[in-house]
RNA sequence: GCCGGCGUAGCUCAGUGGUAGAGCAACGGUUUCGUAAACCGUAGGUCGGUGGUUCAAUCCCACUCGCCGGCUCCA
């Protein structure tokens, strides 16, 4: 403790404020005052700034201690954790050079400049060794330099890309380097006070990644990998992992016969077989009749253009790494659509606009053509050929907000109706470069506040994560694993009506130009596809289900009865089947069990003379024997009231 | 695109320098069955493609196509 005589007062987050002799570490401070809180804690922030329990104070703060349960916490374990699985690689293997090692959101990444790429052998020897430094309990202590003083230490160890990072440092400052054992490395901190601290330690996978992220750059040897204060939270967490795969839209798709993309038809294109073309039809089908209610009017444009209207649009100039090759047709070239607004734009343009038609919506399912590069694919997530589920609109300044809160008010219903009921917003503001004036960025930035002001919406805003023609918000939602997706996005923009030299008349008789608004509900149909196939793990609900209940005679008897059954449900508009194969039973209800079809209806002869059908759910529940006629009543109020009998309908 | 791994029957996967197997599915029979897999049999593959090494290649090598994981959550 310091001899330092004066003291100073300490506050909790409890409220409660003490006083301490100047110099005690936060630690003794914790321990002598708060011992419960003590337990858990590994770290701490002082006045807000995370810092090590070993921190000495010398003034009035406040104190709060830091556990895994928060996220500063999670990642100042984590960011210990790979300072562990770095010094057990160095440990393994003396001729690695450490880089950089950051606590990610469920665990932490380290990557290392070696000779080749890391075995999984490797991996398990990395991970005991990195058990025996946790059992080591090694104190980690906090050290400074100055920048010469780091640069000269991390040289003497050899370690090239720390002095690297060093050098980009400002001239002045101290540079902080933790010490566990023999392993020193370069970090600002703040870490647990000793390896002990992580009970839970396991590594995942290794791969490729180039240093700083630049394919110009040496790929270097990066491992994955998590930790938790307890094994079963590792377990929990592992167990999540297991599931996530189990639920891949790609092995739900295959399994479920919905989709394939094939090698003679090419990387990145989707052929959707008809039972997942039932459940697109269904989502097109519902959608088409919302945007009608929500007074949208509904276009359709061509997949191809002259290259001039590109041109004119900037997306040859901006956009031209995503765009196909364009193609000779006659005396010019055209080229396959990466986008749909040009043509929106060009119905816009059609006639001469009167302030009294704004605003006007259009919308479409426009299917666009974008380049990817290979390495990048990935099933329905990211595709070649997409179907946006795409809308303009043009309005005048004055109605911009309103449009947006609608727009807003449109997501939540959509994504509500498909089962997402978590969702965060975020609003971009102008980025560095940037189209149209700032009172323009300012107005319409505004606009899109008090749009989400008014919804009572909370959001966060993302400085300078606009787009260059103007701001936008993003809606991300939640799947059943609480796993984020962005899909919905409305984005103003300044340029297009630049561009294209859009106008409307206005009261005044002069000509205005409107503001745009480009939006998406689930953005892409494929992307959305597969985000939903996850979250349901291929259980669709009920109106989204191909085959909506399936009839299991048990055995030929009831083959006739069978048929009936079928006939009446599908006289009522249920999508319904009937499974007349020579089998038995059980085999029959574990196929439609795997097939996820929601309601099972075995008919055999007790149902047959009484006219009735035995149900079952295919989460294996019974609901015993009724009629048909009860059946489709439970059928049909599954399906959300918002649908119209037209879109839980395929035809 | 780059790094690494992978590519064997419709699907899931064994396998070996001496021209290939299993389960399921398919097909043909038998069975007529009560809530997650009845039984027997038949058929099915230029082992992703091209070229090379070799007496001999699915296996080794090169190229190529595709798939999987990863590629600035910045000490």
């Amino acid at each position: 403790m310091s001899i330092d005589q004066s003291s100073i007062h300490l506050s909790f987050p409890d409220g409660t404020t003490q006083e301490f002799p100047a110099g005690v570490t936060a630690r003794d401070v914790l321990e002598q005052s708060k011992g419960e809180w003590l337990k858990d804690t590994i770290a701490v922030k002082i006045d807000g700034v995370p810092k090590d329990l070993r921190t000495v104070l010398r003034q009035d703060s406040v104190l709060e201690p830091l556990t895994f349960s928060s996220d500063e916490g999670k990642e100042v374990y984590r960011h210990s954790s790979t300072h562990i699985m770095a010094q057990a690689v160095k440990e393994c293997f003396p001729s690695v050079q450490i880089t950089i090692g950051p606590a990610i959101e469920e665990g932490f990444f380290y990557d290392f400049a070696f000779e080749r790429p890391f075995t999984p052998e490797d991996l398990e020897r990395i991970e005991a060794r990195a058990a025996e430094i946790i059992k080591r309990d090694l104190t980690i202590t906090r050290r400074e330099f100055t920048k010469q003083e780091a640069i000269d230490f991390f040289k003497a160890r050899g370690e090239a890309y720390k002095v690297e990072i060093i050098e980009g440092f400002p001239d002045h400052e101290p540079v902080s380097a933790y010490t566990q054992g023999e392993f020193v490395d370069l970090c600002r901190g703040p870490h647990i006070p000793s390896t002990g601290h992580i009970k839970a330690f396991k590594l995942l996978t290794s791969a490729g990644a180039y240093w700083r992220g630049d394919e110009r750059n040496p790929m270097l040897q990066r491992i994955y990998g998590t930790s938790f204060p307890t094994q079963e939270a590792l377990d929990k967490h592992l167990a999540n992992l297991e599931e996530i795969k189990k639920r891949d839209h790609r092995k739900l798709g295959k399994e479920l016969d919905l989709f394939s993309i094939q090698d003679e038809t090419g990387p990145g294109l989707i052929l959707w077989h008809p039972k997942g073309a039932l459940i697109r039809l269904l989502i097109e089908n519902f959608w088409r009749e919302q945007h009608v209610k929500h007074g949208y009017d509904l276009v359709y444009s061509p997949h191809v253009a002259r290259l001039d209207l590109w041109k004119t649009s900037g997306h040859l100039e901006y956009y031209r790494e995503n765009m196909y090759a364009s193609m000779p047709v006659e005396s010019s070239e055209y080229q396959l659509k990466p986008m749909n607004c040009p043509f929106h734009i060009m119905v816009y343009k059609s006639h001469l606009r009167s302030y009294r038609e704004l605003p006007i919506r259009y919308g479409e399912l426009g299917t666009v053509y974008r380049y990817e590069r290979s390495g990048v694919l990935h099933g329905l997530m990211r595709v070649r050929g997409f179907t946006q589920d795409d809308a303009h609109l043009f309005c005048r300044p004055d109605q911009l907000a309103a449009e947006v809160s609608n727009v807003l008010k449109f997501i939540i219903f959509v994504l509500q109706t498909f089962g997402f009921h978590e969702c965060e917003m975020y609003l971009s503001t102008r980025p560095e470069k940037s189209v149209g004036s700032i009172e323009q960025w300012e107005q319409a930035t505004q606009a899109l506040e008090q749009a989400l002001t008014d919804g009572q919406f909370a959001y966060k805003v993302d400085p300078g994560e606009g787009v260059f023609y103007g701001p936008k918000i993003d809606v991300k939602i939640k799947d059943a694993l609480g796993r984020s997706w962005q899909c919905s996005t409305v984005q103003v923009d300044f340029n297009n009506p630049n561009r294209f030299e859009l106008s409307y008349i206005a009261e005044d008789g002069k000509s205005h130009q409107p503001i745009m608004i480009h939006r998406a509900l689930m953005g892409s149909i494929e992307r959305f596809f597969g985000i939903l196939l996850e979250h349901y793990g291929g259980a669709f609900p009920t109106w989204l289900s191909p085959v909506q209940a399936k009839v299991l005679p048990i055995s030929d008897k009831q083959q006739e009865y069978g048929t009936s059954i079928l006939n009446k449900l599908l006289k009522d508009g249920c999508r319904a089947e009937l499974d007349l194969r020579n089998e038995k039973i059980g085999l029959k209800i574990r196929e439609a069990e795997k097939s996820k079809v929601p309601y099972m209806l075995v008919v055999g002869d007790r149902e047959n003379q009484s006219g009735t059908v035995s149900v079952r759910k295919r989460n294996g529940k019974s609901l015993g024997t009724m009629s048909v006629e009860e059946v489709l009543t439970i059928i049909r109020n599954e399906i959300p009231s918002v649908l119209s009998c037209d879109s839980s309908r395929p035809v």
